[in-house]
RNA sequence: GGGGUAGUGGUCUAGCUUGGUAUGAUACGUGCUUUGGGAGCAUGAGGUCAUCGGUUCAAAUCCGAUCUACCCCA
């Protein structure tokens, strides 16, 4: 069970000659004794290829190919971050990949904090270079110098941008497809301020823009902010955006940052404010990646495959016709009518007319997680219905074909919003509140923490799991630290990170 | 960072101990038949055995290094 298929070291030319070859694997029916719930791990790295999200062979170590049915729901996403950032006076930029030496060391936390897992570009043919240049691993440092030249005045500010570009670290730890990978798919805005205030409601904006998101992708999180040694390398304070997977652990889904003046300092991103005086702007950042796939993958997904929230599917809905032996002109027919039907209605119909048996169909749609299956054969054509199959919990309803878009249509969001409610539920009941940090479950862990650094280092060493923060909006709570046991209004919140 | 296991047509594998160019399944192409939960028959194509080097008359097989994947520990 512990194969695995070998990522050819071979040439490109091999893999290349290979791709004239389908690079679809065999719908093959999925190992017994791969179960989600049994060994999550191994489930999901069999699913993400399985179900055609990507190719792992590319011979480089944390970078694979994006095939184009997990690059359609990147880009589903991509488009509703697209969208709810325009939406909120952002704009969207595209910076170059590689960034100079002495750029990248203006701001010391910074460069501290990403010099071990940097590329770097040190020749250019056979030259070395008199500066070397480094690959991304974010944006700040290629951003901020030329921020410097475009925020003049107040009349610039606030100066809200973002991009969606590829990023790379040197991840040490064991790579993992889209959840830890080395060339990640990023999205990074960036904003600069006339003063503290201005960026603290830029925090705010950014929040409720996540939540229309994670709405759209029916994903639970929890906003944490992190502890003052876990905050991202620079930033003034940090708050994760942490979600729960099926095996306890948690995982980061994104982060959003106030930096206030620790980086225009040293980039000298300044303006003149109406009295004439120079000040340097307050700056924020919002990163999210490609994680946000992994993470449907990882809580939607079951034995069966993947479970795609209707958002982000690619085909919301597969007709797949039943044919029957001299009815398969009439059938056909009655299913590209359906089809067209549908497809006028806007909603994203893909007609499955494979020659294959309908059974085929239903487990391949079912691996690759489309969330309705409408199935139409003479049965139904007799009785004026269509066959309704919700891929979330496998029920089967029959529906008058007349009102079809709209059974569709509510059918949908109604899938939507159970898969949420769903997800939630599950991420609530897997976070236990303790007193003490004996025997803790594999979960996420709420327990309470005076705030001094040293119990909250001791708390990270005695649970063996790392600190992720506090909630943002604060909570109700009355207990003790689980160090000092003094008594603590401040609830932290703690788990093993994927 | 430390340790372990592994890599053979697209995919999954047999063969390796005891060296002689590779087994089967599945998927793929074509034809016929079939179609309400992974169809059947016939036929065809597909592999310099991860890479590089060493030993040998001869290496998938033995030795070394590298790359990659997976697992465990810090």
């Amino acid at each position: 069970m512990h194969k695995r298929r070998t990522r050819d070291s071979q040439d490109r030319a091999g893999l290349t000659s290979k791709l004239t070859q389908s690079y679809i694997f065999p719908p093959r029916i999925l190992d017994p004794n791969m179960k989600k719930a049994e060994d999550f791990s191994e489930w999901y790295n069999e699913i993400v290829e399985r179900a055609n999200l990507t190719d792992k062979r590319y011979p480089v170590k944390g970078m694979n190919v994006w095939t184009p049915y997990g690059w359609k729901i990147m880009q589903a996403m991509d488009s509703h971050i697209r969208e709810g950032f325009d939406a909120t006076g952002h704009q969207e930029v595209c910076f170059p990949l590689l960034i100079p030496e002495d750029q990248f060391a203006k701001e010391k936390e910074h460069i501290k904090g990403f010099d071990t897992e940097v590329f770097w570009v040190t020749h250019a043919g056979l030259n070395p270079l008199d500066v070397k240049l480094l690959l991304r691993p974010t944006s700040e440092t290629a951003m901020y110098p030329i921020f410097a030249l475009w925020v003049r005045s107040h009349a610039d500010l606030p100066l809200k941008t973002y991009q969606l570009v590829n990023t790379f670290r040197y991840e040490t730890k064991q790579t993992r497809a889209f959840i830890r990978v080395r060339e990640i798919h990023f999205f990074e805005s960036h904003t600069c301020h006339a003063d503290f205030e201005d960026a603290e409601r830029q925090v705010k904006e950014d929040y409720e823009i996540l939540g229309l998101l994670a709405k759209k992708w029916c994903l639970p999180y929890k906003l944490l902010k992190r502890t003052d040694w876990d905050k991202f390398p620079g930033a003034s304070y940090t708050v994760g955006i942490d979600t729960l997977l099926p095996d306890g652990r948690s995982l980061q889904l994104g982060s959003i940052h106030q930096y206030m003046e620790n980086f225009s300092k040293p980039y000298e991103i300044k303006y003149e404010d109406e009295k004439g005086e120079h000040k340097y702007v307050h700056q924020t950042t919002f990163g999210m990646s490609e994680r946000l796939v992994g993470a449907v993958v990882a809580i939607h997904g079951d034995d069966k495959g993947l479970v795609l929230p209707p958002d982000i599917a690619t085909n919301q809905i597969v007709i797949v016709p039943v044919l029957a032996k001299g009815e398969t002109e009439r059938v056909s027919a009655a299913a590209r009518d359906l089809h067209d039907e549908l497809k006028k209605a806007r909603v994203r119909v893909h007609l499955d007319d494979r020659d294959m048996r309908p059974g085929a169909k239903y487990f391949d749609w079912e691996l690759k997680g489309v969330p309705l299956r409408l199935e139409l054969g003479t049965k139904d054509m007799e009785k004026g219905v269509v066959t309704f199959v919700r891929r979330d919990t496998g029920e089967k309803t029959l529906k008058d074909r007349k009102h079809v878009v709209k059974e569709v249509r509510d059918m949908l969001a109604l899938i939507s919003k159970e898969m949420l409610a769903r997800a939630a539920g599950e991420m609530e009941k897997n976070i236990v509140t303790v007193q003490s940090l004996e025997n803790l479950p594999e979960r996420m862990i709420r327990t309470g923490w005076c705030g001094g650094e040293e119990c909250g280092h001791e708390i990270e060493v005695r649970s063996d799991m790392n600190i992720l923060g506090t909630l943002v909006d604060g909570e109700k709570y009355s207990g003790a630290c689980a160090i000092c046991g003094k008594p603590t209004k401040t609830p932290v919140y703690l788990a093993r990170a994927m």
